[in-house]
DNA sequence: CATGAATGAGTGTTCATTCAT
DNA sequence: AATGAATGAACACTCATTCAT
């Protein structure tokens, strides 16, 4: 009934695609890896997407929009400040541990992408950015944060979760564990590290 | 008298390679860019690198040295915990500004590099997470910091370097202003945000 | 019904390589021009040959073999001494016709070719001497021939097929011709040249 | 006074040319290897040849013409035409001892030299082909030889000097050890194989 | 829809040659 | 005369893309 499970021959390529430029990068990844990966001849990729950019960014915007889906979906379900930042820990500990060997050969190599799509892609990070700004700010309002400067912080906040997205990229990570994780970097955060 | 100024033709070229790469990352910039952006013939370059690849790492090599450097000269006059991470954050954002957009293309696309320069790189970047753990490990054993997880901390503060050089990547930066920002990130860390 | 004449498109590079390398040597033959020769684009020569090398030790290889398969037939067809070597003589002519431009540019460029293939190309060469070794060690046997040593005499022939192969060179060869040379040959060689 | 141990820079470089050429052929041979195989700079190759492609010529043409010198010697010297034929032999011996190397990387590699030179290397095999025709005729007209084609044995005789001299290239020649061969072969060819 | 044989634009690298010192 | 740093023409080879089947 669902068929959730029937992966369309697209999807399929775009996994194998995924896969293979997580491992190689775009410019080291041949396109008939990637279709004997999937399992179709050369020309079917052709048959789905224009260009071989043109597949990369197509994952590129799925994998960034499904990050925006999930976060979106924490949020809307946390109550406190606190639980925002934490779900946004959580679903970037998540989303990173798949889409993170692609943005190592990604964030980078963004020079290659042409104008309009770079410019969406520094727009969407930025949007996350003001997103993370937007949550400071909020607490700042309710008192729950002292009065620092949001976007600094943001970008902080930001970078840090790559380095701990960059720590835990080759590890098992249940449930739990997030959980954990993310209870651990809020403290330091909230509470600094400083003995009082 | 000084000579400070005088660039040997290897210098030029690696300039014009720090250049070139920057902007268009390793796999689209053409060594014939590279000679022209340094006023040479392309012959020249390899007069002086023997392939492409290596004069990549050279670059490198020379970025992460230099940042070593800095760094060791930073801690060795710090009295202070908190004067050694303010001095590692100060030295991060001028290094930064000049590597970060070869980082860029760097970082990720190590897939390329040969895997005993790979090595040399992760465990240049591991080396630095221990250093930042060491140091904030002496701190809780001075009782500055509280107890907590130093290379967990570590990661999150190395990431949290790159996150505020991107900000700064495209701006000017003075000395007094670069001062001022450490404090303010120091701050973040050492006090948290929360409102006590 | 026949089908012998359709060329697959391997044969057809081949051909042309042959004669482009026959003609350019080795170095001088661009893949290109090959290419051009076979009426296909220059990457469809990667398609059939790894490379450059390859393409033109496939051709020698199919030279030698081609000889070898020739010999092998007169030889088992020929009843006497005689008829050996002058089947021998036959088929050098034959396929030295064929093969010896591109011999010119072989035998002696063996420098450049790896190893491996060089030691297989001097084998072939010697067991082709021990070919005509044995023949004429059974000629002696069989006292057909006086007693000489008959390696010394192989190279003599062996050179002396090579002497005669390029005086014929350009010269449109007759099977009735052929067989004139041979027989004058073989004359000169059994006989001597000294008046009686 | 003699002087003839003086070995002038062009000497030098031609010897080391030489050495050079036999053993990686002309086209794998580099300047730069030349230029320090005799010991000089690599521009100075240039002040005693206009190109590689001359220096080349050069040596060349000096084996040609050293090899009719000892020729010429040689044949005045000679009584009887067999002598005149050892004489050959023995020169030859020698002459590719030297050469021989060199040989194997130019007579077929002549495609590459300019026309006119091929041309003149082409008529110098050929004024030996005469040569010996010549001796041969002779021969036959002092009714030392029974009545054959003169060129057509020319042909033969000149391939054989070849195979004879590829089966000593690497070994070591007393004088007694050429005089023993040259009889050798004079006896095959004068007398042939075959029982009477 | 699916394929993979064919293609040729594009680029790293070599090396003969030049020329300022 | 001697040098070797600088040069750029030349070429093997790769791989994204096309298209006939």
């Amino acid at each position: 009934m669902s068929g959730s499970h029937v992966t369309t021959k697209k999807e399929q390529i775009m996994e194998a695609a995924l896969q293979i430029f997580s491992t190689k990068g775009f410019h080291l990844a041949k396109i008939e890896d990637i279709a004997q990966e999937a399992g179709v001849g050369k020309g079917t990729v052709y048959e789905y997407f224009n260009s071989k950019e043109d597949l990369f960014k197509e994952i590129l915007k799925e994998g960034m929009l499904t990050f925006d889906e999930l976060i979106q979906e924490e949020l809307s379900g946390a109550e406190t400040t606190r639980d925002k930042l934490q779900g946004l820990i959580r679903q970037s500990l998540i989303i990173w541990k798949r889409f993170y060997p692609l943005a190592r050969s990604t964030i980078i190599e963004t020079t290659f992408l042409d104008s309009p799509f770079r410019s969406w892609l520094m727009e969407k990070h930025y949007q996350r950015l003001l997103l993370i700004r937007e949550i400071i700010e909020k607490g700042i309002n309710k008192q729950e944060f002292r009065s620092i400067n949001g976007l600094h912080f943001a970008y902080l906040f930001y970078g840090g979760l790559g380095g701990i997205s960059s720590f835990y990229e080759e590890k098992d990570l249940q449930p739990e564990k997030i959980e954990q994780i993310a209870e651990e970097m809020l403290d330091y955060y909230l509470n600094g590290i400083a003995k009082k």
